[in-house]
RNA sequence: GCCAGCGUAGCUCAGUUCGGUAGAGCGACUGAUUUGUAAUCAGUUGGUCGGGGGUUCGAAUCCCUUCGCUGGCUCCA
C-alpha cells in the first residue's frame, strides 16, 4: 500500500486500497456493486457523509440507501434547504433560523416581518421546482467558526450567528447551492434535482428555540419522498386522517358537542356518547375490581389549605380553579389523590392491609391554556380512571409491574400500539433527591422486569415524582398520552401516611398514582379516530337497528324490538314510512354493526334478516340466533 | 398564553376583492308514495352574517375591540 493511499473496507466484499481524497461516491463505484442510483449518502466509520466527500482516512464505508430511514431523513433535510433557497429568492429580506427533517417530513423556520400566507406556498413550491430542475450541485465547505460568523454577519443572518457563537467546535460545515448558503452538519443530496416529490403542507408560528420568551418565527412545514407514489400515499393518509377526525365523527354520530355558550373545553355527552362512556366505565369498574382495587368517590371541592399541604397550591396553582365559600378558600380538584389519602388516613393501617388500591372515576378540572384545547383530546373538565396504590416499599416493584400488565392487557383489547417513556425530575418539584432516585430506579426496574423498552424524557415528570407514560398512536400518527404510572414518596410524607409493620413500629408507605385509559374524554377521542366511528359491537352505542320494509310490518318489528331490548341489546327501531334503501343507508352512515331487515317474508316465517355494516347479508335468522350472536360479540375485545 | 388563518341557515360552503335589503346543496318539516339491502317525488321552513363599538345616507363586506374555532409553538446548523 502506497503512503498516499487509504484502506477502505466495506460491509460486504473485499477491501480496497484507494488514492487519498477519493470521494465516497468513487469508492462505492470502485467497489463495483450495483447501481449508485438508490444510494443517497454514505457512512464512514459510522459517521454519515456526503457522496462527494473526499475520504481522508482508513475505515469502513457503507452506503445509505433511499429506503434506509436515514436516507429519507437526508432527502427531507435537503428539501428543507431547497425550500429555504426558494424562500430567500422570493423574499430576500427573510432571515433563516433552523430547518430539520422531522418524522412526517421537514420544516424551516424563518423570521419575516409579514407572515407567510397559505397562498405563498404554491409560489414557493414553484420556485423550488425551478431550482430543482436547475440541478444545482450541493457543495460542502468547511469554515472556521470565525469565518462562518463573519459570513453570516455580512448576510444579516443573526440566528445563524447566534448559533455559531454558542458552538465550541473550531470549524463548521456550510452547504452551498447556487447563491444559497446554510450552516449544516449534513449530509445532503449531491444536487437539488434529488428533491422531486414534495409538498408544502402548512404554515405556523413557532418560537425561536421553542421558548415562548423568544420572538415568534414563521414555520413552513412540508414533506418529501423519493417516489411519487409514496408522496401520494402520504397525502392520502392525511386526507383519511381528516375523515377520521373525532370532532367531525362525534357530530355526525351524535356523540357529543362543545359549545361557546357553555365554555371552551367543556364536553356535553349526547345519549350515544354517554352510552359509549358508560360502557367504558362499566368495563373499567369490572377490570379494577377483579384486580383487587376498591372503588371510592371523593368530593369535587377541597379546602385550599389541603392543596397547600399537598404542594398543589405551590406547584400547580395556575392550572387550578379556586373559589370561596363562607369565607373559606376552596380549590376544585385537578387530581384525585387527596381524598384517597384521607381514606387511607381514616384508620390505623397494618402491613397486613397493604397494598391498598383505591380506584375512582374521578372528574377533575384543569385550566389548560386556551391555545391547547382540542376537541375531546385536550379539555378543561375530564374524568380519569384514576387509582392510588399505597403499599410498603417492598411491594412497590410488584405493584408497578401489576399496573404495567394491566395496561398491556387493556391496550390489547383495543388493539392499540403504544410506546413507553420515563420522565424524570422537573425544575418545579418537591421531595429529596434520594427519593427521586429511588422512585426512578423502581420504575426502570419494573419496566425491565416486564421486558418493555422505553425512552427517557429529562425533566418531564410530575412535580411530586417521576412517571412512566404510555403513548398510544392515533390515526394521524400523533402520540397521545393515555396511561401513566407515577411514583410518589412525597405525598405520603406530607400527609404523614403510616402503617404498622411486622415489628410493631410505624413506617411510611409509598404511593403509586396511575391511570389506565387516562382521561375518558381523550380516550374516547382516540377510540373514535382509531375505529373511524365503527365501534366493535361491544362498544357500539347502538348495536342493531330494526328496519321495516313497509308499514304492514310495523307491529312485528315492534315485537322483535321489544324482545331484543328485553335481553339488554342496544337496539333502535326504524319503522318510518321510507324506502328500505334509505334506512339502510342511514344506518350505514351511523356505523351501526347490524341492520335487521323485516318485511312480509320475515313476518310470515317469524324470522329476521340481519345484515352487517360491512354489507354482508346474513340470510334468514331466528331472533334467538341473533341474540346469541350479539351476546357473543358483546364481550370486550371481541369485534 | 403566543403567531397565523378562520367565524354567513343544523351541516358543507358561495357572496367580502370594488359597501347598495343574504344564496346553494344537504338536513329538518309537511304531503304524496307502501317501498326488499347506501339517497322516491313535490312543497315548506330556515340566518341579529360569532358578540360589541366605529366609519358611512347605507356594512356580511371597511376600521377597532372582544369571544370562539383551526393549525402550530418538543423533535436542536
Amino acid at each position: 500500500m502506497q503512503p498516499e493511499e487509504i484502506h477502505i473496507k466495506f460491509p460486504e466484499g473485499n477491501p480496497l486500497d484507494l488514492p487519498k481524497a477519493t470521494t465516497a461516491r468513487e469508492a462505492l463505484i470502485k467497489r463495483g456493486q450495483g447501481s449508485l442510483k438508490k444510494i443517497v449518502a454514505a457512512r464512514l466509520n459510522g459517521e454519515s457523509i456526503d457522496l462527494t466527500r473526499a475520504l481522508s482516512q482508513d475505515g469502513t464505508l457503507e452506503p445509505i440507501f433511499e429506503n434506509d430511514p436515514e436516507g429519507l431523513e437526508i432527502l427531507r433535510h435537503s428539501t428543507a434547504h431547497l425550500m429555504a433557497q426558494a424562500v430567500k429568492e422570493l423574499f430576500p429580506e427573510v432571515k433563516l433560523a433552523i430547518g430539520p427533517a422531522i418524522e412526517q417530513g421537514f420544516y424551516y423556520d424563518f423570521a419575516k416581518k409579514d407572515p407567510f400566507t397559505p397562498e405563498d406556498l404554491p409560489r414557493i413550491e414553484e420556485k423550488m421546482r425551478a431550482l430543482s430542475q436547475g440541478n444545482i450541485p450541493i457543495v460542502r465547505e468547511e469554515f472556521s467558526r470565525e469565518e462562518a460568523i463573519r459570513l453570516f454577519s455580512s448576510q444579516g443572518e443573526s440566528f445563524k450567528v447566534e448559533m455559531l457563537e454558542e458552538l465550541t467546535e473550531p470549524t463548521v460545515s456550510l452547504y452551498r447551492q447556487g447563491n444559497f448558503v446554510d450552516m449544516c452538519r449534513g449530509p445532503h443530496l449531491t444536487s437539488t434535482n434529488g428533491s422531486r416529490f414534495y409538498k408544502l403542507t402548512h404554515v405556523a408560528g413557532a418560537y425561536w428555540r421553542g421558548d415562548e420568551h423568544n420572538p415568534m418565527l414563521q414555520r413552513i412545514y412540508g414533506t418529501a419522498f423519493f417516489e411519487k407514489k409514496e408522496l401520494d400515499d402520504h397525502l392520502f393518509r392525511l386526507e383519511e386522517a381528516r375523515r377520521r377526525d373525532h370532532r367531525r365523527i362525534g357530530r355526525e354520530l351524535d356523540l357529543f358537542s362543545i359549545h361557546d355558550e357553555v365554555g371552551p373545553g367543556l364536553v356535553i355527552y349526547h345519549p350515544k356518547g354517554a352510552m359509549l362512556r358508560t360502557l367504558l366505565e362499566d368495563f373499567e369498574k369490572k377490570e379494577h375490581l377483579r384486580r383487587g382495587y376498591e372503588i371510592v368517590i371523593g368530593p369535587q371541592l377541597l379546602r385550599a389549605d389541603l392543596w397547600k399541604k399537598s404542594g398543589h397550591y405551590e406547584n400547580y396553582r395556575e392550572l387550578m380553579y379556586f373559589t370561596e365559600i363562607d369565607g373559606q378558600g376552596y380549590g376544585i380538584k385537578p387530581m384525585n389523590c387527596l381524598a384517597h389519602m384521607m381514606i387511607y388516613k381514616s384508620k390505623v393501617r397494618s402491613y397486613r392491609d397493604l397494598p391498598k388500591r383505591y380506584f375512582e372515576l374521578g372528574t377533575v378540572h384543569r385550566h389548560e391554556k386556551s391555545g391547547v384545547l382540542h376537541g375531546l383530546m385536550r379539555v378543561r373538565q375530564f374524568t380519569q380512571d384514576d387509582a392510588h396504590i399505597i403499599c410498603t416499599p417492598d411491594q412497590l416493584q410488584d405493584e408497578i409491574r401489576g399496573v404495567l400488565n394491566f395496561v398491556a392487557e387493556v391496550m390489547k383489547i383495543f388493539q392499540f400500539d403504544f410506546e413507553v417513556e420515563i420522565s424524570t425530575r422537573p425544575e418545579k418539584s418537591i421531595g429529596s433527591d434520594q427519593d427521586w432516585a429511588r422512585a426512578i430506579e423502581a420504575l426502570i426496574f419494573a419496566l425491565k422486569a416486564n421486558g418493555l423498552s422505553y425512552s427517557i424524557c429529562e425533566g418531564e415528570g410530575a412535580f411530586y415524582g417521576p412517571k412512566i407514560d404510555i403513548k398510544l398512536k392515533d390515526a394521524l400518527d400523533r402520540r397521545w398520552q393515555c396511561a401513566t404510572i407515577q411514583c410518589d414518596f412525597t405525598l405520603p410524607e406530607r400527609f404523614d401516611l403510616q402503617y404498622v409493620g411486622a415489628d410493631g413500629e410505624r413506617h411510611r408507605p409509598v404511593m403509586v398514582h396511575r391511570v389506565i385509559l387516562g382521561a375518558m374524554e381523550r380516550f374516547i377521542g382516540v377510540l373514535i379516530e382509531h375505529y373511524a366511528g365503527a365501534f366493535p359491537t361491544w362498544l357500539a352505542p347502538v348495536q342493531a337497528v330494526i328496519l321495516s320494509v313497509t308499514d304492514r310490518n310495523a307491529s312485528y318489528c315492534q315485537k322483535v324490538f321489544q324482545d331484543l331490548l328485553a335481553t339488554g341489546i342496544r337496539v333502535e327501531l326504524d319503522i318510518r314510512n321510507e324506502k328500505l334503501g334509505l334506512k339502510v343507508r342511514e344506518a350505514q352512515l351511523q356505523k351501526i354493526p347490524y341492520m335487521v331487515v323485516i318485511g312480509d317474508k320475515e313476518e310470515e316465517q317469524g324470522s329476521i334478516s340481519p345484515r352487517t355494516r360491512s354489507g354482508e347479508n346474513l340470510g334468514s335468522w331466528s331472533v334467538p340466533q341473533f341474540i346469541d350472536r350479539i351476546r357473543e360479540e358483546s364481550v370486550p375485545g371481541k369485534q
